[in-house]
DNA sequence: AATACATCCAACCGCCGTTTG
DNA sequence: TCAAACGGCGGTTGGATGTAT
């Protein structure tokens, strides 16, 4: 038996949305929230398919939404991350404060698509240089990173979608790309999701004004707001004691989340991945189960 | 000024995965 | 266990607007 349609599509109103009518949604979402989204249409009187509201409500009225042109900065980022997740809009947009998917795309169509397409034609380079971390220059060092790590976390998962045996706990081997999946699962990783998903409610907000306005006190033991400094020797100095502790002691100590993904993405010499790519010695810590 | 064509983007459609009863 | 309900997603459409001829 097929699905029933979300909604009656002969009483509802469809096309483009009037101001009373938008009024009516955010007046009716601030008083009570969305609830289930069948249901307020009928409650808020509005004569539109749930479905409609919700995405009027998340493509347009939601006060959260940062409205204008794009960036250089958002430009970059979505073409990084076009390039590495494909047409993924929304978990690109999850990266861009503000931004929606429904934006992303079109804006990818209507301007980044040729202009991508446009300057590999003239480069007459390989589409796939331009993934490589290492030509990532001129965005920032946060989509450095996420670059970085959505790229080692699909190769990971690759790796294993084509070799079942890894999933055993009878495998000998633990390679890189499995402590990177433990390490990804793990809290440390749940974090760097969680934070770069929130980036966007609180991106405005750096990690380091926040931890300042709430107490206005340094917390001189927080490896990562240590390394965050910007006095060159103080930051080397810190650097050096870090690379003396563990990153188990690192991670103890630093106790928010936004620190401890401060931590990883800025873990000793910058890059992420290096530390997956040399032997590691003990990796047990980051193994919460037996692969 | 009129027409054709191109571009933009809000909104819709249909599919998919998850939840629920 | 299964089907319906639901929310979310990506692809596509079509009206509005801008630009060229």
């Amino acid at each position: 038996m097929g699905r029933s349609p979300c909604c009656d599509k002969e009483a509802v109103k469809k096309g483009v949305w009037t101001p009373e009518e938008d009024k009516i949604l955010v007046d009716y979402i601030s008083k009570n929230g969305p609830g289930t989204w069948r249901s307020l249409p009928k409650l808020a009187g509005l004569l539109r398919c749930g479905k409609s509201c919700r995405l009027r409500w998340t493509n347009y009225l939601r006060p959260d939404l940062k409205r204008g042109p794009f960036t250089p900065e958002e430009e970059n980022s979505i073409i990084q991350l076009q390039s590495m997740l494909g047409n993924k809009w929304a978990a690109i947009a999850s990266h861009l404060p503000g931004r929606t998917d429904n934006e992303v795309k079109n804006f990818w169509n209507s301007h980044l698509k040729k202009r991508v397409k446009a300057s590999l034609n003239h480069q007459s380079c390989q589409p796939s240089s331009l993934l490589q971390p290492n030509n990532i220059k001129s965005e920032s060092p946060s989509a450095r990173h996420m670059v970085q790590w959505e790229n080692a976390r699909l190769d990971a998962e690759a790796r294993l979608s084509m070799d079942p045996l890894l999933l055993t706990s009878s495998s000998p081997v633990k390679t890189e790309y499995d402590c990177f999946l433990c390490l990804w699962n793990s809290e440390v990783g749940e974090s760097f999701r969680e934070g770069m998903a929130c980036k966007s409610s609180s991106s405005q907000v750096s990690s380091s004004t926040k931890e300042e306005s709430t107490s206005g006190v340094t917390i001189d033991n927080d490896p990562a707001r240590a390394l965050s400094s910007t006095d060159p020797i103080e930051k080397e100095n810190q650097e050096k004691h870090m690379s003396c502790m563990g990153l188990e002691d690192l991670l103890a100590c630093s106790d928010s989340v936004d620190a401890k993904m401060q931590l990883v993405l800025d873990f000793p010499n910058g890059n992420v991945m290096e530390f997956l790519q040399e032997p590691v010695d003990d990796v047990s810590m980051y193994l919460q189960d037996p692969i």
